[in-house]
DNA sequence: AATGCGGGATGACAAATGTCATCGGGGGCT
DNA sequence: AGCCCCCGATGACATTTGTCATCCCGCATT
């Protein structure tokens, strides 16, 4: 009897191809493929998949929540997350939310089969080097309010424009801009976006 | 007959997911598969190759310039570029640099192959929205240094950092910076970046 | 009850940034 | 020869940013 799988990835190209490479596996069926990460656990539950491959990056809902909503739906099918980013914050992020593999996307073709089988018989797979990163790394240190700052100031904006979009006051906003460098070690406001996201501390 | 197609993109995963994908087809044989564009030049000669389908974005030698090398060393091979962004300048430069095709990597699956067999045929492949904001963006108002200068900023270091790595002035910096912002219409230093990123003038 | 932490704000101050005028040298176009 | 544009630089100036001290509120921990 073959794995069920379901794989969400926004760009098509991509989601096609790797459904391609799978469905070359005698024991691997794709028996979806979505485009975001909204509709992911009606389409398990709907075609009783047992393994959820999942894109971080997404629009609409990122895949690290696809994950815990297929956990909550169907906690009888595994998620193995695939993202092109090794940030140390998404895989510690990824696991908390109930994922049971992380693979990026420059590992060799090959083994992703290998890493679906694994998946489905209940192991975990995890990119050793990764998962080394993400111990040494710790969790984000940042708040709340410095992240929705620090997000709103990833595109370039002012000062004034932060405040008005994250409806504070210029000063309050220069606090945790202030505050976020601090704890990121920036020298910069942008330095500072930089490294929380190469962290995977904004999403 | 079949078409020997070399195919380079820096992600392995996907670069083996395309290689399956295209390897279904009957009419196309993947002869060769690269993770930068240094060597695709010489793959493609060494293989003798009828396409070779290149990422823009790639570590080494970017996939624009691969497509120029290719050109030179294999006037018969037909360049089809495949990437992520949808940038209007990557489009111009790649037509510039001799490119066949251009498509993003998010459409849909099933019409890859068909792409790749159009180019063949030594038609051209673009994709219809992006050909016309290729046309409304215009080419990049920047010239070199202002390139340089913007790429130096765009992780965020101070403006002496950005002196002291393009081995120039602080004010003239300044200078350079404030002309970018001028032409990009970007009212700080990091929304020049922004802009001047996501037309594709950076590369 | 005291302490600590996050959210929100103000005011003041130093440093960095963005703007502008100006200078000189070089190359290309008319 | 004159004009324009790019390169490189300097100096002055206004604005923005980043830093810090300080305040208040609410909430959880001790």
């Amino acid at each position: 009897m073959s794995i069920r799988l379901v794989i969400a990835d926004d760009q098509a190209l991509v989601r096609g191809a790797l459904a391609a490479l799978l469905g070359l596996e005698p024991d691997i069926e794709v028996v979806a493929e979505l485009g975001d990460g909204t509709g992911v656990a009606a389409a398990v539950v709907e075609h009783s998949a047992d393994v959820a491959m999942l894109d971080v990056e997404m629009p609409g809902l990122d895949g690290i929540s696809a994950a815990a909503a297929v956990r909550r739906a169907a906690p009888s099918c595994r998620v193995l997350m695939v993202t092109t980013f090794g940030r140390p914050g998404y895989l510690k992020r990824a696991m908390q939310a109930g994922a049971a593999g992380f693979v990026v996307k420059d590992t060799p073709a090959r083994q992703l089969a290998e890493a679906v089988r694994r998946v489905h018989q209940g192991l975990r797979v995890v990119d050793p080097v990764l998962a080394a990163e993400s111990l040494t790394a710790g969790d984000s240190p940042l708040t709340e309010r410095e992240v929705e700052v620090l997000k709103a100031a990833s595109d370039g904006g002012t000062v004034a424009d932060i405040a008005k979009s994250a409806m504070l006051s210029e000063g309050t906003v220069r606090n945790y801009l202030s505050a976020a460098m601090a704890k990121t070690g920036g020298r910069t406001r942008a330095e500072a976006v930089r490294i929380a996201e190469d962290n995977g501390w904004l999403l």
